[in-house]
DNA sequence: CCAAATAACTGGTCAGACCATACTATACGA
DNA sequence: TCGTATAGTATGGTCTGACCAGTTATTTGG
């Protein structure tokens, strides 16, 4: 009669913690470039071992979720493997002005978030984008702009629009695209003008979508990301 | 002078463990089945600790080597036994509606091409895209459909767009896109008439390239793939 | 000679310690 | 006041030792 008795259920620890990020990445909960805290940190906030947790982030990184970097810490990585970005790394060092092209497909993916989030959007995804908007806002009326924060922003409105791979293909690109825009934008971005302009057309974007006009949200989108583009083309001639 | 030193190497322990044992395996010193020591044998035998080791089994165990059984011991897997590790394809088979949401982002993507090409394609991007569409059509007049056809078709239109990331973005996700679509899609091409809608919308949007129409080549690329997403969602349910 | 009790062994988990390096903040000097 | 040097902290990597809960092999008692 052992039929009537299933195996007994010994799920090691470790695979609990591996379920549990798998779900937060994939969901969109923990985005690449994220930064986990410490081991140190995450053995009390799971309340487990060292050794479990080890297992567990390595079990991670094996599968490509994660990334563990010695004296650095835990990242996130995009597990978008349908881009295949890596090999256009090279690419792009050869040829900076390539990275144009690079955001001209981000503006085709986002212009199409931005479309899909006006009418998918919930108000939990709206209130999330508000958020994120007022984060480019310090109290003191100051504006501050970061690229953690613009890709935030941009990743609220991808989930917004319920779909996983465009979520993990935005991100995906952002992220490659981290090492040779992020110097750049920030750089530009500190002038009080440009930064300004970017919150307004960010806030525009979001007007657009809490009002599920669609045409309009990807016109917005159209409109903010041609305007970064032309201001990359300008800083790389 | 720092170029003239290359990075220290620091291989972790865990890794040599692991590059052994799976030179062992695969040079068929370790045969599928084969029981290892212990692990209190192996770190002794191996000169490095238990955490070292387990983390060593740990990956050889999630890359399909080897397989840990609690209380029984280690055991050589057989190489043949299919592993799935791409995080992306395990969603989808978990839950195959969401290749839906991969086809949307795929339409995002090549209604850009179609756009972006009408205006910048050459004359011989034009024709590259024409031979691609004849190749539907037999001499006879039968027309045939085939996943590599219909693929360089839509790749012929991606590179007239000469946007190398918007190439390699649509190969990407029909290459990974494949093995869940090819076997539903051309089962239903077979049928006469969809092959034939599928080759008057393919050549619906060869004339709006041709015409430099980007507007009408943006819509009758969504409306082709809006009909193919369609089908694909019928064919699920 | 067989069955029951026991010892040895298994992987899983936790705890604590130490290492080498990277980052940060503080203090000191110009 | 600014910039640099230094000390302190945080990081992942490794090792050791201990305990647990089952499994397997061995020994012991009938």
């Amino acid at each position: 009669m052992e039929s009537l008795f299933q195996e007994v259920q010994v799920e090691k620890v470790s695979d609990k913690i591996v379920d549990q990020l798998c779900r937060l990445i994939q969901e969109g909960k923990l985005t690449p470039g994220h930064r986990l805290p410490g081991e140190r940190k995450l053995i009390e906030m799971l309340g487990v071992g060292r050794s479990s947790l080890r297992e567990a982030l390595n079990k991670l990184e094996t599968l490509g979720y994660i990334e563990i970097r010695k004296r650095k810490g835990i990242f996130v990585r995009s597990i978008d493997s349908t881009l295949q970005l890596d090999p256009l790394k090279k690419l792009i060092q050869e040829d900076q002005h390539k990275v144009v092209q690079l955001y001209e497909v981000r503006s085709d993916i986002e212009q199409a978030s931005a479309f899909a989030a006006a009418s998918a959007h919930t108000a939990a995804d709206l209130e999330t984008i508000r958020n994120h908007l007022n984060r480019f806002t310090e109290p003191s009326g100051a504006l501050t702009f970061s690229w953690q924060h613009d890709l935030d922003f941009h990743c609220a409105i991808a989930r917004a629009s319920h779909n996983l791979f465009r979520v993990h293909a935005t991100i995906g690109i952002l992220d490659f695209a981290r090492e040779f825009i992020q110097p750049i934008l920030e750089g530009f971005a500190l002038s009080a003008t440009h930064s300004a302009t970017i919150v307004e057309q960010h806030r525009a974007i979001y007007t657009a979508i809490a009002a599920r006009d669609g045409a309009a949200a990807r016109e917005e989108m159209k409109i903010h990301l041609d305007w970064t583009n032309q201001k990359l083309v300008e800083h790389l001639n």
